[in-house]
DNA sequence: TGAAAAATGTTGGAATATCCACATTGCTGA
DNA sequence: TCAGCAATGTGGATATTCCAACATTTTTCA
């Protein structure tokens, strides 16, 4: 299927199913509800046509269904983002929630961009604990803006929609002007080597990151076990704790006790 | 009100109105949107009581309307911004359209944050012309970040939540470090001694990207006709165009025709 | 204590949304 | 071209929500 409906401004080819599925995401880019007979108003289909639309796009995990609408996603704002999310979303909640306990009145940290830390920055928010984040992902701003608790400094730089980031020069400069008492950041692989990040640009803001933190955390899910990514973003001893959902093989284990890691497992959460 | 400060001394822990409020809000932040039938479940009062809650929530803009429940402002959208949104939305639909279309390819941008310039952002989405832009809103580089065509770079500052943009000493010196084609800029007020705006911080922002820009924009509805916001950002003559949905009362256009300003009025369009 | 005010509950009719079955349209490929 | 399939529209029965007016309970305060 190509890209057609601009050629054809005034002729109007009504969208197809493709465009009208986008056009309703990035709608909820611009707020958090719509009804049903408004995006059929908007289409000019009938609300039959809507209705499928956006059942569809529940069940995929990209929009969240409402009597009468429909309302943005709550764990994130991307479809690449939404489909980690989806996966171990019940890990990362848990290791999400077990990191917000460590935070006190008055903190100063550093988050990184990544679907785990998007649940600890949610949990953040939601204890409304007073404190001071500088981070260089979009979504975790937003989230904490809820928050009005929270104090939230932004990275510059070049936008990476695909992780809804900033990634680049600017970022680690901005970054390494900063210091703060704790950083959180995610990784796409934790092995004996140390912590390592597939996505390119993220490796330099995460280590500058753990450059100037007095403490370092990572958020990791027991699925990055032993993986490692493309670049390393630093060895397992310059990390203060790990945040994790299961406890790690005895190797990987072994090395974390050697470079005297703290293991922090998130408990099976009970709800409220 | 004053009723409220009563039942907050007297403290008792039954489930009184504020309780029940402050609940909802607190709610909101992990899910997205929550039907009134089943607040009124969980609190185990009747609908039309959680219905008197969320209403008069819902005007004090801490949370949306929605038909059948309640849906926060997730994702950066703010009471503020969201119902400054729906008023004039086709309005400001079709002056972020107009505006779009001036855009060629390989242009270099300042976006500023705002209702109407986040519409101008949809359609440059909408018709991935390859440019470069930067910007002080979150939602904008969101949307923009839908069009592969754009390269976007965000500015560096405080997260101010209730405008979903960074502002402060970061983001006006990030912006000074740069220089663009065109800049394109809200306000809160047209009238004839100038732009002026309302929002604390934005000001210097919109000043900034006025003075690292060749040519200049102001995206204004009708509304914002002969009205002063606190901050005056320039004089009429330091912009090149206005995007406007109507024709300027006379004075007021004898002052822009005499500043030398070029006034675009965006064509009644289709929905689409 | 007792009356006024506030908060909450109840009711019924109007509006809206949902769901389902089936008709229709419009692509697509043999 | 035409059959087949996917996408969309139609209509009606059902469920849910909304709204406004009024009844009832609870709280406040003189």
């Amino acid at each position: 299927m190509s890209l057609l409906a601009k050629s054809e401004e005034n002729a109007r080819p009504r969208l197809r199913k493709a465009d009208r599925r986008s056009q309703i995401l990035q709608d909820l880019k611009l707020r958090p509800h719509i009804r049903i007979s408004e995006l059929a108003d908007q289409f000019r289909v009938s609300t039959e046509t809507v209705r499928r639309d956006v059942d569809e796009l529940g069940r995929a995990g990209l929009l969240n269904r409402a009597h009468g609408g429909v309302s943005a996603s709550a764990h994130g704002h991307y479809p690449d983002l939404d489909a980690r999310s989806r996966e171990c979303f019940a890990e990362r909640e848990r290791i999400g929630r077990r990191a917000a306990m460590l935070i006190e009145a008055g903190d100063t940290l550093m988050i990184d961009g990544g679907s785990t830390t998007m649940q600890f920055a949610r949990f953040l928010a939601f204890n409304e604990t007073p404190c001071t984040v500088v981070t260089n992902s979009l979504p975790i701003a937003l989230t904490l803006g809820r928050s009005s608790a929270a104090e939230i400094i932004l990275c510059p730089g070049e936008y990476l929609a695909s992780e809804s980031a900033v990634v680049g020069a600017d970022a680690v400069e901005y970054l390494a002007s900063h210091n703060v008492d704790r950083c959180f950041i995610g990784a796409s692989g934790l092995s004996t080597t140390g912590l390592s990040e597939s996505v390119r640009g993220f490796a330099a803001v995460k280590k500058t990151m753990l450059a100037h933190s007095k403490t370092h955390y990572a958020l990791i899910d027991g699925g990055k076990f032993g993986k490692t990514g493309l670049s390393r973003v630093g060895e397992l001893s310059t990390l203060t704790s790990i945040i994790v959902d299961r406890t790690p093989e005895p190797t990987l284990m072994t090395a974390l006790t050697d470079a005297n890691v703290e293991i922090l497992i998130a408990p099976e959460g009970e709800h409220d």
